[in-house]
DNA sequence: TCTGGGGTCCTAGGACCC
DNA sequence: TCTGGGGTCCTAGGACCC
Protein backbone atom coordinates (compact mmCIF):
# COMPACT_ATOMS: atom_id res chain seq x y z
CA UNK A 1 0.00 0.00 0.00
CA UNK A 2 1.33 3.40 -1.02
CA UNK A 3 1.96 5.22 2.30
CA UNK A 4 -0.55 3.29 3.59
CA UNK A 5 -0.92 5.40 7.14
CA UNK A 6 -1.04 8.67 5.93
CA UNK A 7 -3.41 7.80 3.43
CA UNK A 8 -6.05 6.18 5.29
CA UNK A 9 -5.54 9.66 7.53
CA UNK A 10 -6.17 11.68 3.99
CA UNK A 11 -9.43 9.65 3.90
CA UNK A 12 -10.87 11.25 6.57
CA UNK A 13 -8.85 14.63 6.00
CA UNK A 14 -9.62 14.65 2.59
CA UNK A 15 -9.11 18.94 2.72
CA UNK A 16 -4.79 18.05 3.49
CA UNK A 17 -4.82 16.51 0.05
CA UNK A 18 -1.37 17.43 -1.74
CA UNK A 19 0.27 18.62 1.41
CA UNK A 20 3.00 17.14 3.27
CA UNK A 21 1.38 15.29 6.17
CA UNK A 22 3.32 12.87 8.55
CA UNK A 23 1.98 10.63 10.97
CA UNK A 24 3.72 10.02 14.42
CA UNK A 25 4.42 10.46 17.56
CA UNK A 26 2.63 9.17 21.00
CA UNK A 27 1.57 12.51 21.88
CA UNK A 28 0.86 14.32 18.50
CA UNK A 29 -2.37 16.19 18.93
CA UNK A 30 -5.87 15.50 17.46
CA UNK A 31 -6.73 18.36 14.94
CA UNK A 32 -8.80 20.75 16.83
CA UNK A 33 -12.17 22.21 15.50
CA UNK A 34 -12.50 25.76 14.78
CA UNK A 35 -15.32 28.07 16.08
CA UNK A 36 -16.06 28.44 12.09
CA UNK A 37 -16.42 25.01 11.84
CA UNK A 38 -12.67 24.25 10.27
CA UNK A 39 -10.24 21.91 11.62
CA UNK A 40 -6.84 23.27 13.19
CA UNK A 41 -4.14 20.51 12.48
CA UNK A 42 -0.81 20.33 14.48
CA UNK A 43 2.23 21.19 12.87
CA UNK A 44 5.66 19.24 12.83
CA UNK A 45 7.13 22.91 14.68
CA UNK A 46 4.61 22.39 17.84
CA UNK A 47 5.97 19.07 18.41
CA UNK A 48 7.99 18.48 21.63
CA UNK A 49 9.35 15.38 23.07
CA UNK A 50 9.82 11.72 21.42
CA UNK A 51 8.41 9.83 18.88
CA UNK A 52 9.50 8.90 15.12
CA UNK A 53 7.76 9.64 12.12
CA UNK A 54 5.51 6.26 11.20
CA UNK A 55 4.69 7.40 7.70
CA UNK A 56 4.96 10.56 5.49
CA UNK A 57 3.30 11.57 2.55
CA UNK A 58 5.16 12.18 -1.03
CA UNK A 59 5.08 15.94 -0.45
CA UNK A 60 6.73 15.22 2.63
CA UNK A 61 9.49 13.15 1.15
CA UNK A 62 10.22 15.43 -0.91
CA UNK A 63 11.17 17.69 2.18
CA UNK A 64 13.28 15.14 3.09
CA UNK A 65 11.11 13.32 6.02
CA UNK A 66 10.82 10.05 6.16
CA UNK A 67 9.54 6.74 8.39
CA UNK A 68 11.55 6.26 11.05
CA UNK A 69 13.14 9.99 11.12
CA UNK A 70 12.91 11.39 14.49
CA UNK A 71 9.90 14.17 15.70
CA UNK A 72 12.39 16.65 16.13
CA UNK A 73 14.48 16.32 13.56
CA UNK A 74 12.21 15.90 10.53
CA UNK A 75 10.34 19.29 12.65
CA UNK A 76 13.78 21.07 11.35
CA UNK A 77 13.42 19.83 7.64
CA UNK A 78 9.65 20.48 7.53
CA UNK A 79 8.99 22.36 10.23
CA UNK A 80 4.99 23.83 8.57
CA UNK A 81 4.47 19.54 7.92
CA UNK A 82 1.16 18.52 9.38
CA UNK A 83 1.11 16.15 12.36
CA UNK A 84 -1.27 12.96 12.90
CA UNK A 85 -1.38 10.89 15.64
CA UNK A 86 -1.65 7.39 14.30
CA UNK A 87 -4.83 5.77 14.84
CA UNK A 88 -3.97 1.97 14.27
CA UNK A 89 -7.68 0.89 14.75
CA UNK A 90 -8.06 2.27 11.40
CA UNK A 91 -5.07 1.04 9.55
CA UNK A 92 -5.96 -2.74 10.60
CA UNK A 93 -9.37 -2.13 9.38
CA UNK A 94 -8.01 -0.78 6.11
CA UNK A 95 -5.92 -3.66 6.23
CA UNK A 96 -8.21 -6.29 6.34
CA UNK A 97 -10.41 -4.67 3.45
CA UNK A 98 -7.63 -4.93 1.31
CA UNK A 99 -6.57 -7.95 2.08
CA UNK A 100 -10.39 -9.45 1.81
CA UNK A 101 -10.14 -7.53 -1.63
CA UNK A 102 -7.19 -9.49 -2.97
CA UNK A 103 -8.44 -12.49 -1.79
CA UNK A 104 -11.21 -12.18 -3.75
CA UNK A 105 -8.96 -12.62 -6.94
CA UNK A 106 -6.41 -14.45 -5.77
CA UNK A 107 -6.48 -16.21 -2.43
CA UNK A 108 -3.46 -17.38 -2.06
CA UNK A 109 -1.80 -14.45 0.35
CA UNK A 110 0.83 -14.19 2.38
CA UNK A 111 0.66 -11.59 5.18
CA UNK A 112 3.56 -9.30 5.22
CA UNK A 113 1.83 -6.87 8.14
CA UNK A 114 -0.09 -4.41 7.99
CA UNK A 115 0.24 -3.08 4.58
CA UNK A 116 2.06 -5.53 2.09
CA UNK A 117 1.28 -8.77 0.90
CA UNK A 118 2.46 -11.64 -1.49
CA UNK A 119 -0.03 -13.10 -4.04
CA UNK A 120 0.56 -16.89 -5.58
CA UNK A 121 -1.06 -15.57 -9.54
CA UNK A 122 0.84 -18.84 -10.21
CA UNK A 123 -2.92 -20.55 -10.81
CA UNK A 124 -4.46 -17.36 -11.59
CA UNK A 125 -4.94 -17.39 -15.46
CA UNK A 126 -5.09 -14.28 -17.20
CA UNK A 127 -2.85 -12.01 -18.99
CA UNK A 128 -0.36 -10.30 -16.40
CA UNK A 129 -0.79 -6.48 -16.90
CA UNK A 130 -4.83 -6.98 -16.95
CA UNK A 131 -4.76 -9.08 -13.68
CA UNK A 132 -3.08 -6.19 -12.07
CA UNK A 133 -5.20 -3.72 -13.28
CA UNK A 134 -7.65 -5.62 -11.78
CA UNK A 135 -6.44 -6.16 -8.51
CA UNK A 136 -5.65 -2.64 -8.59
CA UNK A 137 -8.84 -1.54 -8.86
CA UNK A 138 -10.58 -3.97 -6.81
CA UNK A 139 -8.35 -2.58 -3.77
CA UNK A 140 -9.26 0.86 -4.53
CA UNK A 141 -12.93 -0.10 -4.73
CA UNK A 142 -12.71 -1.63 -1.53
CA UNK A 143 -10.54 0.93 0.52
CA UNK A 144 -10.12 4.65 -1.64
CA UNK A 145 -6.21 3.93 -1.56
CA UNK A 146 -3.72 3.21 -4.09
CA UNK A 147 -0.85 0.24 -3.98
CA UNK A 148 1.60 -0.32 -5.53
CA UNK A 149 2.35 -4.07 -7.51
CA UNK A 150 5.70 -6.09 -8.94
CA UNK A 151 4.81 -9.14 -10.74
CA UNK A 152 7.58 -11.69 -11.01
CA UNK A 153 8.89 -15.62 -11.13
CA UNK A 154 9.62 -15.09 -7.13
CA UNK A 155 9.23 -13.01 -4.04
CA UNK A 156 12.54 -11.75 -3.94
CA UNK A 157 12.12 -9.94 -7.66
CA UNK A 158 8.10 -8.94 -6.61
CA UNK A 159 9.27 -7.46 -3.53
CA UNK A 160 12.19 -5.22 -5.74
CA UNK A 161 9.61 -4.26 -8.32
CA UNK A 162 7.09 -3.15 -5.83
CA UNK A 163 8.82 -0.29 -5.30
CA UNK A 164 10.25 0.91 -8.52
CA UNK A 165 7.10 2.97 -9.83
CA UNK A 166 5.59 3.88 -6.18
CA UNK A 167 3.20 5.19 -5.60
CA UNK A 168 0.11 3.71 -7.76
CA UNK A 169 2.55 1.51 -9.97
CA UNK A 170 2.73 -1.99 -12.02
CA UNK A 171 5.93 -3.34 -12.33
CA UNK A 172 5.92 -6.46 -14.38
CA UNK A 173 9.59 -8.21 -14.73
CA UNK A 174 10.99 -11.50 -16.44
CA UNK A 175 13.79 -13.15 -15.70
CA UNK A 176 15.65 -12.38 -18.87
CA UNK A 177 15.62 -8.39 -17.53
CA UNK A 178 17.46 -8.53 -14.47
CA UNK A 179 20.57 -7.68 -15.96
CA UNK A 180 19.32 -4.03 -17.07
CA UNK A 181 16.85 -3.55 -14.85
CA UNK A 182 17.98 -5.15 -11.23
CA UNK A 183 21.35 -5.10 -11.35
CA UNK A 184 21.74 -1.43 -11.60
CA UNK A 185 19.92 -1.23 -8.11
CA UNK A 186 21.64 -0.79 -4.91
CA UNK A 187 22.36 -3.87 -3.08
CA UNK A 188 19.94 -2.66 -0.38
CA UNK A 189 16.92 -2.85 -2.55
CA UNK A 190 17.02 -6.73 -1.57
CA UNK A 191 14.85 -7.64 1.55
CA UNK A 192 17.40 -8.41 3.88
CA UNK A 193 19.97 -6.49 3.18
CA UNK A 194 20.24 -3.84 5.34
CA UNK A 195 22.83 -0.92 6.95
CA UNK A 196 24.92 -3.06 8.33
CA UNK A 197 25.22 -5.59 5.18
CA UNK A 198 25.14 -2.80 2.75
CA UNK A 199 28.30 -1.15 4.47
CA UNK A 200 30.30 -4.09 4.44
CA UNK A 201 29.82 -4.40 0.69
CA UNK A 202 30.86 -0.90 0.27
CA UNK A 203 33.93 -1.27 2.36
CA UNK A 204 34.36 -4.28 -0.85
CA UNK A 205 33.68 -1.96 -3.89
CA UNK A 206 30.16 -3.34 -4.17
CA UNK A 207 27.48 -0.46 -4.13
CA UNK A 208 25.09 -2.22 -6.99
CA UNK A 209 23.12 -5.53 -7.15
CA UNK A 210 25.38 -6.21 -10.17
CA UNK A 211 28.29 -5.62 -8.45
CA UNK A 212 27.00 -8.23 -5.94
CA UNK A 213 26.37 -10.50 -8.86
CA UNK A 214 29.87 -10.67 -9.94
CA UNK A 215 31.74 -10.68 -7.37
CA UNK A 216 33.43 -14.07 -6.66
CA UNK A 217 31.07 -15.97 -4.06
CA UNK A 218 34.29 -17.16 -2.15
CA UNK A 219 35.23 -13.90 -0.66
CA UNK A 220 31.37 -13.10 0.09
CA UNK A 221 31.54 -16.25 2.21
CA UNK A 222 34.68 -14.90 3.47
CA UNK A 223 33.30 -11.96 4.80
CA UNK A 224 29.70 -12.76 5.31
CA UNK A 225 30.34 -16.62 5.79
CA UNK A 226 29.37 -19.31 3.81
CA UNK A 227 25.82 -19.17 4.47
CA UNK A 228 24.90 -15.69 4.17
CA UNK A 229 27.86 -15.27 1.22
CA UNK A 230 25.55 -17.99 -0.45
CA UNK A 231 22.88 -16.34 0.03
CA UNK A 232 24.22 -12.89 -1.30
CA UNK A 233 25.46 -14.65 -4.47
CA UNK A 234 22.02 -16.55 -4.91
CA UNK A 235 20.07 -13.10 -4.70
CA UNK A 236 21.86 -10.96 -6.67
CA UNK A 237 21.07 -13.41 -9.21
CA UNK A 238 17.29 -12.93 -9.06
CA UNK A 239 17.33 -17.01 -7.62
CA UNK A 240 15.04 -17.64 -4.99
CA UNK A 241 12.38 -20.35 -4.43
CA UNK A 242 10.66 -19.76 -1.24
CA UNK A 243 6.71 -20.43 -1.30
CA UNK A 244 4.08 -18.22 -0.80
CA UNK A 245 3.10 -19.07 3.01
CA UNK A 246 -0.34 -18.42 3.61
CA UNK A 247 -0.78 -19.18 7.00
CA UNK A 248 1.74 -19.03 10.30
CA UNK A 249 1.69 -19.58 13.77
CA UNK A 250 2.84 -16.46 16.26
CA UNK A 251 6.36 -17.31 17.73
CA UNK A 252 6.16 -13.99 20.35
CA UNK A 253 3.77 -11.42 21.51
CA UNK A 254 5.51 -8.38 23.58
CA UNK A 255 4.02 -5.31 24.87
CA UNK A 256 6.95 -2.19 25.41
CA UNK A 257 7.17 1.26 25.70
CA UNK A 258 9.51 4.51 25.39
CA UNK A 259 9.45 7.03 28.56
CA UNK A 260 8.64 10.57 27.57
CA UNK A 261 11.94 10.97 30.03
CA UNK A 262 14.56 8.62 30.93
CA UNK A 263 14.12 6.96 34.26
CA UNK A 264 16.27 5.78 37.13
CA UNK A 265 15.53 2.22 38.70
CA UNK A 266 15.86 3.83 42.13
CA UNK A 267 15.11 7.48 41.74
CA UNK A 268 11.63 6.50 39.58
CA UNK A 269 11.25 3.67 41.26
CA UNK A 270 7.23 3.89 41.93
CA UNK A 271 6.49 5.41 38.16
CA UNK A 272 8.68 2.32 36.79
CA UNK A 273 6.97 -0.29 38.86
CA UNK A 274 3.36 0.90 37.64
CA UNK A 275 4.25 0.75 33.60
CA UNK A 276 5.67 -2.41 33.94
CA UNK A 277 2.72 -3.86 35.75
CA UNK A 278 0.81 -2.27 33.29
CA UNK A 279 2.78 -3.74 30.25
CA UNK A 280 2.53 -6.70 31.86
CA UNK A 281 -1.31 -6.71 32.08
CA UNK A 282 -1.48 -5.69 28.39
CA UNK A 283 0.47 -8.37 27.29
CA UNK A 284 -1.44 -10.81 29.49
CA UNK A 285 -4.35 -9.53 27.51
CA UNK A 286 -3.15 -9.95 24.56
CA UNK A 287 -2.52 -13.77 25.19
CA UNK A 288 -5.69 -14.41 25.92
CA UNK A 289 -7.42 -12.63 23.03
CA UNK A 290 -5.34 -14.12 21.04
CA UNK A 291 -5.30 -17.57 22.47
CA UNK A 292 -1.83 -18.59 23.75
CA UNK A 293 -0.07 -19.33 26.52
CA UNK A 294 3.45 -19.25 27.12
CA UNK A 295 6.30 -20.98 28.70
CA UNK A 296 8.95 -17.89 27.91
CA UNK A 297 8.97 -14.71 29.24
CA UNK A 298 11.38 -12.00 28.77
CA UNK A 299 11.97 -8.58 29.66
CA UNK A 300 14.14 -5.71 27.43
CA UNK A 301 15.47 -2.60 28.64
CA UNK A 302 17.25 0.06 26.77
CA UNK A 303 19.36 2.71 28.64
CA UNK A 304 19.99 6.70 28.35
CA UNK A 305 22.95 5.45 25.66
CA UNK A 306 20.32 3.31 23.35
CA UNK A 307 21.82 0.65 24.35
CA UNK A 308 19.96 -2.29 25.17
CA UNK A 309 19.98 -5.65 27.05
CA UNK A 310 17.21 -8.36 26.56
CA UNK A 311 16.60 -11.47 29.81
CA UNK A 312 14.44 -14.16 29.36
CA UNK A 313 13.11 -17.55 31.60
CA UNK A 314 11.68 -20.13 30.67
CA UNK A 315 8.62 -21.81 33.11
CA UNK A 316 7.82 -25.38 33.33
CA UNK A 317 4.56 -24.53 31.85
CA UNK A 318 2.60 -21.88 30.03
CA UNK A 319 1.19 -18.72 31.92
CA UNK A 320 -1.13 -16.28 30.59
CA UNK A 321 -1.75 -14.59 33.81
CA UNK A 322 -0.82 -10.69 34.34
CA UNK A 323 0.20 -11.46 38.12
CA UNK A 324 2.36 -14.41 36.88
CA UNK A 325 3.86 -12.77 34.03
CA UNK A 326 4.86 -9.86 36.08
CA UNK A 327 6.69 -12.28 38.60
CA UNK A 328 8.62 -14.41 36.30
CA UNK A 329 9.34 -10.92 34.37
CA UNK A 330 10.32 -9.53 37.95
CA UNK A 331 12.79 -11.94 38.37
CA UNK A 332 14.16 -11.31 34.92
CA UNK A 333 14.65 -7.47 36.05
CA UNK A 334 16.75 -8.71 38.70
CA UNK A 335 19.55 -10.08 36.32
CA UNK A 336 19.51 -6.90 35.20
CA UNK A 337 22.46 -3.89 35.73
CA UNK A 338 20.65 -0.73 36.34
CA UNK A 339 22.61 2.22 37.19
CA UNK A 340 22.34 3.86 34.61
CA UNK A 341 18.39 6.02 33.60
CA UNK A 342 16.14 3.59 31.30
CA UNK A 343 14.22 4.79 28.19
CA UNK A 344 12.56 2.06 27.39
CA UNK A 345 11.07 -1.67 29.07
CA UNK A 346 9.62 -4.01 27.77
CA UNK A 347 7.89 -7.71 28.16
CA UNK A 348 8.00 -10.43 26.11
CA UNK A 349 6.31 -14.01 25.77
CA UNK A 350 7.89 -16.15 23.56
CA UNK A 351 7.67 -20.09 23.35
CA UNK A 352 3.65 -19.85 22.73
CA UNK A 353 1.11 -22.63 23.44
CA UNK A 354 -2.48 -23.01 21.90
CA UNK A 355 -4.36 -21.86 25.15
CA UNK A 356 -7.01 -24.55 24.03
CA UNK A 357 -4.19 -27.54 24.60
CA UNK A 358 -1.69 -25.57 26.76
CA UNK A 359 -0.49 -27.39 30.23
CA UNK A 360 -0.69 -24.16 32.56
CA UNK A 361 0.69 -23.24 35.83
CA UNK A 362 -2.25 -23.35 38.51
CA UNK A 363 -2.38 -19.96 40.57
CA UNK A 364 -1.80 -21.98 43.60
CA UNK A 365 1.52 -24.29 42.13
CA UNK A 366 2.60 -20.65 41.19
CA UNK A 367 3.05 -19.41 44.71
CA UNK A 368 5.41 -22.51 45.42
CA UNK A 369 8.00 -21.79 42.14
CA UNK A 370 11.10 -20.00 42.83
CA UNK A 371 10.05 -17.15 40.81
C1' DT B 1 15.27 17.24 22.82
C1' DC B 2 18.48 12.45 17.97
C1' DT B 3 16.70 7.41 17.41
C1' DG B 4 8.62 3.91 18.11
C1' DG B 5 6.54 -0.54 18.54
C1' DG B 6 5.74 -4.97 16.94
C1' DG B 7 7.73 -8.76 14.95
C1' DT B 8 11.16 -12.82 12.64
C1' DC B 9 15.35 -15.21 12.06
C1' DC B 10 20.17 -16.29 12.96
C1' DT B 11 24.34 -17.16 15.74
C1' DA B 12 26.89 -18.74 19.50
C1' DG B 13 28.05 -20.60 23.97
C1' DG B 14 26.93 -23.45 27.89
C1' DA B 15 24.25 -27.05 30.26
C1' DC B 16 22.88 -31.43 29.92
C1' DC B 17 22.04 -36.04 28.01
C1' DC B 18 23.12 -40.48 25.66
C1' DT C 1 47.71 -39.56 31.49
C1' DC C 2 43.65 -35.77 29.08
C1' DT C 3 39.21 -34.66 27.95
C1' DG C 4 34.58 -38.22 21.43
C1' DG C 5 30.54 -37.07 19.01
C1' DG C 6 26.03 -36.25 18.64
C1' DG C 7 21.72 -34.00 19.98
C1' DT C 8 18.38 -30.60 22.39
C1' DC C 9 17.26 -26.75 25.23
C1' DC C 10 18.10 -22.29 27.13
C1' DT C 11 19.87 -17.62 27.03
C1' DA C 12 21.63 -13.19 24.98
C1' DG C 13 22.51 -10.31 21.38
C1' DG C 14 22.04 -8.47 16.86
C1' DA C 15 20.42 -7.73 12.02
C1' DC C 16 16.57 -6.85 9.63
C1' DC C 17 11.66 -5.88 8.30
C1' DC C 18 6.92 -3.41 8.34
Amino acid sequence: MDAFFASVELLRYPQLRGQAVVVGGRSAQQPVAQPDGSLRFARLRDYAGRGVITTSTYEARALGVFSGMGLMKSAQLAPDAILLPANFDAYREYSRKFKDAVATIAPTIEDRGIDEIYIDLGKVAEETLALAKRIKQAVFDATGLSCSIGISPNKLLSKICSDLDKPDGITILGLDEIPARIWPLAAKKINGIGPKASATLARLGINTIGELAAAPVELLAQKFGRTTGAWLHRVAHGRDERPVVTASEPKSISRETTFERDLHARHDRAELTAIFSALCRRLADDLQRKGYASRTIGIKLRYADFHSVTRDLTLPAGVCDGDQIRRAAGECLKRVPLTQRIRLLGVRAGALLPLADAELIPPAVQAELPF
